[in-house]
DNA sequence: CCTTGACCTGTAGCGCGCTCCAGGTTCCAC
DNA sequence: GTGGAACCTGGAGCGCGCTACAGGTCAAGG
């Protein structure tokens, strides 16, 4: 199984190494390896899963349902309220994109206005 | 003109009232009147102000930009710099619907990969 | 060897956007 | 005219999600 250095991880996972370690510390990562000098070695499997967090953390679920979540996963908790969690997430999404557009339109017809009052001269 | 109490602006607005005076103390409101006792009187125009500001907010803009579109509106700032600051919001905020849309593609995949876990049984 | 730089732990601090006092006024209903 | 709610100002505090030390270890190149 391939392993990443810090460095590596970072470049893959766009997370900074400070908030790896954050994640780490706060329960985000769970059973990082360490090489014989400390340092942590990152599987596959690490990666996959900083790509989870990057998925949820981008889409603004809060650090304590994270949290939740990772602990379903670690502890092989059960499978239907993990599913719970990312269709509720995902519905949320949803809002939040429907939010988005509703707003986006708000923006754009003020853009038409002042395209008015410009086309109008001083 | 129409006039709204405290009460009313929060009502209409849906921001609580220390929000409405933070965003007074720090600029993003301005010429608010006073009543003879000293309350905040908002008018049909400070209202149509807070709906843009909520907008700004609600679609992720920085106080610090916010602040400075406020600027160029109340001192009758160049329009062509407002218009700017639009569109370059508009474009962020399109950036930001695609994002989500790729996560929540992701967030699908997963959760049709429990659903098929789920179906297998334990 | 010695330097350099990536990495470690533990802990403190920060920036943003509010939010919450303290201590006081004003208004209205009774 | 009294009680209570709504409001005021000024300033401190908070929650979130990192971010930045301090002080040290380790590994590789010259």
């Amino acid at each position: 199984m391939a392993t990443y250095t810090p460095a590596e991880t970072v470049a893959r996972s766009g997370f900074t190494i400070e908030t790896l370690r954050y994640y780490e510390r706060v329960g985000l990562l769970y059973d990082i390896a360490r090489d014989p000098g400390g340092r942590r070695v990152f599987t596959d499997r690490d990666l996959a899963w900083l790509e989870i967090l990057r998925c949820l953390r981008d889409t603004g679920m809060p650090i304590a349902q994270m949290q939740r979540y990772a602990d379903l996963t670690v502890n092989d908790g059960s499978v239907a309220e993990r599913l719970e969690i990312l269709r509720q997430h995902d519905e949320a999404v949803t809002e939040q994109m429907a939010q988005l557009r509703r707003w986006r339109r708000h923006l754009r017809d003020k853009i038409a206005y002042y395209e008015g009052v410009q086309d109008q001269g001083p």
